[in-house]
DNA sequence: TAGATAGTCTGGATCGATACAGAATCGCAT
DNA sequence: ATGCGATTCTGTATCGATCCAGACTATCTA
């Protein structure tokens, strides 16, 4: 009897008071006189009592105070991915505002469902995830409030994200501004999305071509090419044959999905002998911090990732309260630097091809 | 009555079976022909259950299928810097093995101690929190599993960290079989800790200092330096005046306690004209992406923080599952690079000042 | 001195699920 | 038909804390 894990009864029992009396020392000191709750506190570290159990607390209050985010593959990949860090980094600084904490859910494995099934909290954050993760419908039939960063898009649930269509539509109306006709995108597979959905890689090829054409651009003056992966070494090689063309058949200016291909790009421009922004004009998307640094400096889409962390999280938090809400708008920012300038001069004006 | 929040006896009743039945549906399928399981499910979802409450199964086992991990300062500061993520990492690497989830908790702010206290937790691993933090002593008194990595040291407790003294010792015989008589040691203070007992910073240099003087080196040939913060402009402004004396009153190696100072001194000894390390020997510690990238590599000392993660996570899990453990040895190994060089022939041999 | 008013304290009901032991059912061989 | 084991299902007790509504004391006011 004595060695039995001591609870609210037992330091009761020992301190001659009632239960509720313990429960409101540790919860309401304002509840019961100084002297009770001192003598209370007193008695349970005698008998070893180390406080009110959380979990049974939960169960009673019918709330956890904590947040869970729901991370793309195995949660430890999410530690490697600098931009999702931010996110994560984002979203943590939202909740501990308000005194949440954060619950990491590893999705993609192979429990991952069960793990989403069984955690603890009072709302979801799905963070990148493919649209056709098991975690997603576990989520779902949670009736849990639910927040999603980028990917997926689910009706009736808020989704921080930018608009990948429109900022790569405004990088195609900067090129368009700077006199350029015939033009190049690099994109990349996704690696670690198998959905059907288009991947936002995808959205900015198509938002991208689609400003262009809107503008009157021959759809025949758009290469599109395809990196093996989403490094600078696969840019490069990718696009070394398109920037050996002769001037007469190359595009003037490149748009890479990401800012990891367009720095391979540069790259590639100095193997080919051409001067950017001279001779050729590159953009990318992200605005890492290497792209500040490389020479020239990118131009590039800036996104707030830790900013739409942020605003998940509190997207999750007003759920949690009852209100209802709607996702923000995320604002895109075109940062041109020094790798975009003017088209060269054509020798003959008209159409390409 | 239709629009209550459905439970286990909701779709009991509906279904026409016991409500253990239910949640056998649930969790052992194989207690139950597939038939009733197929029908209870279906009832289930047409009375909107959305499957058995975490709290409550939680309450009932006795266990959360999560450990906690409570973090240094406002948890937001955790996430920018790399060291931290990277232990981070780890231990989520080692906790997803076991299909644990993992909770966030910052500490160090107003109502970190309430957090820790009322964390839905099987364990807690205390990362880089000062000593004297509430979080800890709320941590202490949860009577939970603990584990520690960095600081705090707490009796009982198994910690893991590395040696910091023994580690910088090895940088100080190293520098000594290269022939260095005249030393400086370049630290810095601790940002976000209070703690009176020893930094890790502290205990490097101690080590180093400890290490050359049991070796014979005059005290007085031990210069020892503090940067205003943990940064290379700090380092490099805080060593230029050492750098620029004339050699016969300057030292011919430097330790500095972190990778970011030595690379600070590294420009500092390209300001003063001095060539490393022909003129100058450098050593830092940490072993960073950037060590290895430096001109001339930077001699410094490995010590696997990702290891350090996973082996704090896998000593939460044991001591969850009720195994005694002992906290493991975290081995630092001195890696040797370009910045480290024999010690320029002395015009006189003898001591220092 | 009676009545109002804070300030304390109490007991039972409740949150929702799971463990356990035993009861009912079924199939199959004798 | 009977016995026996395997399978499937049920009822009760339990986890530990908190809510609720009211009761009991002092203290203060009229």
């Amino acid at each position: 009897m004595a060695h039995e894990r001591p609870t609210l009864d037992t330091v009761a029992a020992a301190a001659g008071v009632s239960r509720m009396t313990v429960s409101n020392a540790y919860n309401r000191p304002d509840q019961l006189s100084p002297a009770t709750r001192l003598r209370v506190l007193e008695v349970a570290s005698r008998v070893g009592y180390s406080g009110p159990d959380p979990t049974a607390a939960s169960l009673r209050l019918r709330r956890t105070g904590t947040v869970g985010v729901v991370l793309t593959e195995r949660l430890p990949y999410a530690f490697t991915d600098p931009g999702l860090v931010t996110i994560l980094h984002g979203i943590t600084s939202g909740l501990s505002d308000a005194g949440s904490a954060l619950l990491l859910v590893p999705a993609g494995g192979e429990g991952s469902e069960s793990l989403v099934r069984h955690a603890m909290v009072d709302a979801l954050i799905l963070c990148a995830i493919a649209a056709d993760d098991p975690a997603v419908a576990a989520a779902v039939e949670r009736q849990v409030p639910l927040v999603t960063v980028g990917k997926p898009r689910l009706p009736k649930v808020p989704a921080v994200g930018v608009d990948n269509a429109a900022a790569a539509a405004s990088v195609a109306r900067h090129l368009l501004d700077l006199g350029h006709q015939r033009f190049a995108v690099l994109t990349t597979v996704t690696g670690h999305q198998r959905t059907s959905s288009p991947s936002l890689f995808q959205e900015r090829v198509h938002g991208f071509r689609d400003a262009l054409v809107a503008a009157g651009t021959d759809p025949s003056a758009i290469e599109i090419l395809t990196a093996a992966d989403n490094s600078r070494p696969s840019a490069r090689t990718d696009v070394i044959e398109l920037l050996s063309r002769p001037r007469a058949r190359r595009p003037s200016a490149l748009f890479a999905v990401t800012d990891i291909l367009a720095l391979g790009v540069l790259e590639a421009a100095t193997d080919a002998g051409l001067t950017v922004p001279r001779e050729l004009s590159v953009a990318g998307f992200d605005d890492i911090d290497a792209a500040a640094a490389s020479r020239p400096p990118l131009t590039t889409v800036a996104h707030d990732l830790f900013g739409q962390g942020r605003a998940a999280a509190r997207l999750a938090l007003r759920q949690i309260a009852g209100e209802s809400v709607r996702a923000p708008r995320i604002v895109t920012q075109l940062v041109p630097r020094g790798s975009t300038a003017r088209a060269p001069r054509r020798r003959r004006p008209g159409g390409a091809a």
